[in-house]
DNA sequence: CGGCATCCGTTCCGATACTG
DNA sequence: CAGTATCGGAACGGATGCCG
């Protein structure tokens, strides 16, 4: 494991250390969503954060983003390669939890 | 994958979803670590990140703390299988980062 | 050696209001 | 529908000084 600074882990960081950008790809998975539609599936964010993932994830080409000039307009999200093979690396992780979350739970106290 | 809600993801996030945590695992693979030491190898870090991020991963179980009632004191900290298990689990992200870190590195730019 | 307590600037992020 | 702009509280995190 290469980790004689701290660079990969702020690279992951960087990319997927908020609350939302996983989540945000892990359902874009089932192929390209609305705006709205991941607002409304992503119980409890703001459009702030919202939009703020978006860009981000789209700068770091992890998803792609295409507009539909109609009316009313449509806006679509979808993963593109790179964004995918993240997914599919934290696979991994998101296993991790649900196997072991109940011994977190049981280690950890109420107030954090 | 099993993301219906934010429970998962923000359970990694709020166990290592830090600058440090991964890190210190990281260097807790190679067996029993002393204070001091982690503090030389994880160039940058402060003492109170130090010593928080100890207290975290010991609550949440991933770490275990010796102490020697020596002349001077001694304190070793050391993985538990439930961390070394979630070290194993994050693998394959440090892995992507690696191989794809320069793709990310050509999208995103330099003001973040 | 191995910490803990305090101060304090920076960053994050939700709420709210408004726009193309 | 799909955003942008702004504000203000909360959390993060470094620096410093003190203790067992």
């Amino acid at each position: 494991m290469p980790v004689e600074n701290g660079e990969f882990v702020r690279r992951i960081l960087d990319t997927v250390g908020g609350r939302w950008p996983l989540l945000v790809l892990a359902h874009l998975d089932g192929g390209p969503r609305r705006y709205r539609e991941l607002e409304q599936v992503l119980t409890g964010i703001s459009q702030r954060m919202l939009t703020l993932t978006l860009h981000r994830l789209g700068e770091d080409g992890l998803i792609s983003r295409a507009s539909f000039a109609e009316m009313p307009p449509r806006v679509e999200y979808s993963l593109t390669p790179l964004g995918k093979s993240l997914l599919d690396a934290a696979a991994g992780l998101v296993r991790w939890v649900s196997d072991h979350h109940s011994a977190i739970d049981r280690a950890r106290r109420p107030g954090r």
